[in-house]
RNA sequence: GCGGCUGUAGCUCAGCUGGAUAGAGCACCAGAUUCCUAAUCUGGGGGUCGCAGGUUCGAGUCCUGCCAGCCGCACCA
């Protein structure tokens, strides 16, 4: 809606500026400050003035004389230094905005446009399977859900990929924690009390202080990482075990948030199916990489990164692939796992259904599987599926903290050495920011002593066991919302207590998680992160709230008004306040904003609008009351501004996975 | 040293392709509830947009230099 009259209004600027001087202008497109100078801008009369050498105001005349009105537009005035503005004939954009099956489509997409651009894959989460969930990781889960969410909604075939590093170092060490440190049998781990991510939490910060006291015991890293790799022995076991539970703690805590996947891809399988053999074979032939007789990394297989100019002032210019030990860096793994995704590497996955609960959006969640005599047992019992069509996207979107970069660089740079240079272009680092400890709270949680330095925010530290845990911080919300609605709802029973608490503390996290631009890092205070009110997720439910309220009286009353498309085009132009109009306008642009939203990787601005909306509406709803309302014509309007906001506003949510309660 | 990010109100931050009077939340002060429940609203105080140049009719926004802070530049991920 919004996006066709800007493009409409655009291009007759543009015959009129042809017109009048002869002149190939593209018009840029504004909105005015306050909604009573227009409802968009053009200051191509401010940009032709020192070309026309002319005044702008005399351009701006000129102009508006061979201006054609495009459809839906009422009339142009001449503003401030010489902007061009646009007025739109108000009930005849609210009713045309209600008949949109969709308040996000605007126009901006042929129809199959975004489908026919192929699916595009992302990959988030990705949390080392050894260790609870930290709020670091729900800022990762939260963006990633939400950017899907938004292609997904822009009608574009969306995978949602989780990557379960199960054969790495840091569940190496957990699985030297359970062995070697608290001599636990495999036996003993199985039945391990829940939460069994919490006891890891723990186990895995003692064992880093254990490495510390002595590293020859290093050395058992070494040769634990190495049975994970070969998936052979009891400590490969221990560690397919450890993986096992933690993914599916982790899982449990993102089901929370109503984040949910498609497939989790397993490390161990792009081993065990040769995924980098393959693609090291293909390193080799390309010769990206070499190995090295001698030297600094001596015995090591490195990629020279030298002749690229993005690598230009490393102090080394190689990066390793694979260790003088033989095992695989991360590097060497997810360049094989990045072929795949693009469906180049030549070899596929087998899968089978994930074994725990089912997801809330899309029950049907597979995890990687591989039938190699080592899993036939467990394989047999549950069969296998090679033809789902996982991988192969056209756009592949990582959702890694942007610490990564350089590695992320690397991967990029190493389906280039191979040739693959329009896949490296479509392969997307979505960078954001850490989540780092404030002060305040890091003092609170005893993670800061009385002598620490001052002023400064805490970088958090799985391997320290500093951090604020996801899943106790969804417990604090949850309990002080149980806590706000016994005290405002005392009629609500336990049951609608809690599911409203739940709702309630999902949209204050996850809104406090997508409101912050990705470029900043977030220095994470317990006492913001729980706050419910002004620039809030709960803030957002509860404008949502209030329309239903106010829809339940009228029905309640008998004083429903109606308000199709056709009664509010046929409305008085005159009851349309500016600040009724407004509200529409603003939730018109959703679908702008979504767009803008998917495209650039910054998703706050789909919080931005939401917050604009809410706080517009709550606003109009002191100043415009409707069941007090004498003049029904007034009320039908005034309702209809509501239901658009609402339907705007819900979808808003929706994209952001905002749950939407009836009552507050 | 090289690269990335950040510097805007007391605090936490918005500010889209340069444009109309630099905004919001929190905190503080003063108000609004004969109810469409106040998780709300209205009003108020508060700003050398880090500093210095430059480009422009016009710079918080673009360019250059400096200052300060954070993060990368592993045989960890």
């Amino acid at each position: 809606m919004f996006q066709h009259h800007k493009t409409q209004f655009s291009e007759a600027i543009r015959l009129a500026i042809h017109a009048a001087f002869d002149l190939e202008h593209d018009p840029v497109i504004e909105t005015p400050p306050r909604r009573e100078l227009g409802d968009l801008a053009c200051p191509s009369a401010l940009h032709l003035a020192k070309t026309l050498r002319k005044r702008p105001r005399d351009i701006a005349a000129e102009i508006c004389e061979k201006l054609e009105l495009p459809i839906g537009c009422l009339r142009v005035s001449i503003e401030g230094a010489g902007y061009i503005n646009v007025f739109f004939d108000r009930p005849a954009y609210v009713a045309q905005l209600m008949e949109l099956p969709d308040p996000l489509s605007d126009g901006m997409l042929a129809p199959g446009t975004a489908s026919a651009a192929g699916k595009v894959i992302i990959e988030h989460t990705n949390i080392n399977p050894n260790k609870a969930a930290h709020i670091g990781h729900l800022r990762n889960a939260v963006l990633g859900d939400t950017l899907a969410r938004c292609h997904r909604a822009l009608g574009r075939e969306t995978e949602v990929q989780n990557y379960i590093d199960d054969t790495g170092v840091q569940v190496a060490d957990v699985v030297v924690g359970f062995i070697d440190l608290n001599a636990s049998s495999l036996e003993d781990v199985r039945t391990a009390p829940e939460p069994f991510d919490y006891l890891c939490w723990d186990l895995y910060s003692r064992a880093g202080r254990w490495f510390e006291e002595d590293k020859a015991r290093l050395e058992l890293r070494r040769s634990t990482l190495h049975e994970l790799e070969s998936g052979e022995g009891e400590r490969a076991e221990m560690g397919r075990l450890v993986a096992h539970r933690i993914v599916t703690r982790h899982l449990l805590t993102m089901a929370r948030l109503g984040v949910d996947y498609d497939v989790l891809t397993r490390e161990s399988e792009i081993l065990r199916l040769d995924f980098f053999a393959r693609a090291f074979d293909r390193l080799k032939e390309t010769s990206a990489v070499r190995f090295e007789d001698s030297g600094k990394n001596e015995g090591c297989w490195v990629m020279p990164l030298s002749q690229s100019a993005e690598f230009e002032g490393l102090e080394d210019p190689d990066k390793v692939i694979v260790r003088s030990d033989g095992t695989i860096t991360y590097v060497g793994k997810d360049i094989a796992y990045q072929m795949w995704k693009f469906g180049v590497l030549g070899l596929d996955f087998e899968y089978r259904p994930w074994q725990g609960f089912s997801q809330e959006h899309s029950p049907d969640l597979w995890e990687t599987a591989a039938s190699t005599p080592l899993q036939e047992a467990a394989v047999s019992q549950l069969g296998t599926n090679s033809d789902l069509d996982f991988g192969a996207g056209e756009l592949v979107i990582n959702v890694i903290d942007a610490r990564q970069s350089y590695l992320q660089k690397i991967v990029r740079a190493g389906l280039e050495s191979l040739g693959y240079q329009s896949q490296a272009d479509r392969s997307v680092h979505f960078a954001y920011e850490m989540v780092s400890l404030s002060e305040n709270t890091a003092r609170d949680l005893g993670f800061l002593g009385q002598d620490d330095e001052q002023g400064k925010s805490l970088e958090m530290s799985g391997r320290k066991g500093i951090g604020v845990k996801a899943d106790d911080l969804l417990d604090q919300l949850e309990a002080k919302a149980s806590a706000e609605i016994a005290e405002r709802n005392p009629g609500f029973g336990d049951e609608a207590r809690e599911v409203l608490a739940r709702d309630i503390s999902v949209a204050a996290l996850r809104y406090f998680m997508i409101k912050a631009t990705t470029t900043r890092v977030i220095a994470f205070d317990l006492d913001q992160a729980m706050s419910f009110e002004g620039d809030s997720g709960p803030y957002l439910q509860y404008s949502l709230v209030r329309v239903k309220n106010i829809r339940r009286r009228l029905a309640a009353e008998s004083l429903e008004v109606p308000v199709t498309a056709d009664v509010i085009a046929d409305s008085d132009p005159e009851l349309w306040s500016d600040d009724l109009w407004d509200l529409v306008l603003l939730g018109s642009q959703i679908g702008e904003v979504t767009h803008r939203a998917a495209h650039t990787l910054e998703l706050s601005g789909l919080a931005r609008t939401a917050a604009d909306l809410a706080q517009r509406f709550h606003a109009l709803y002191h100043r415009h009351p409707i069941l007090r309302e004498e003049n029904a014509e007034l009320r039908s309007v005034r309702l209809g501004a509501m239901i658009c906001f609402e339907r705007s506003l819900s979808r808003l949510c929706d994209l952001m996975g905002l749950p939407i309660p009836e009552q507050m």
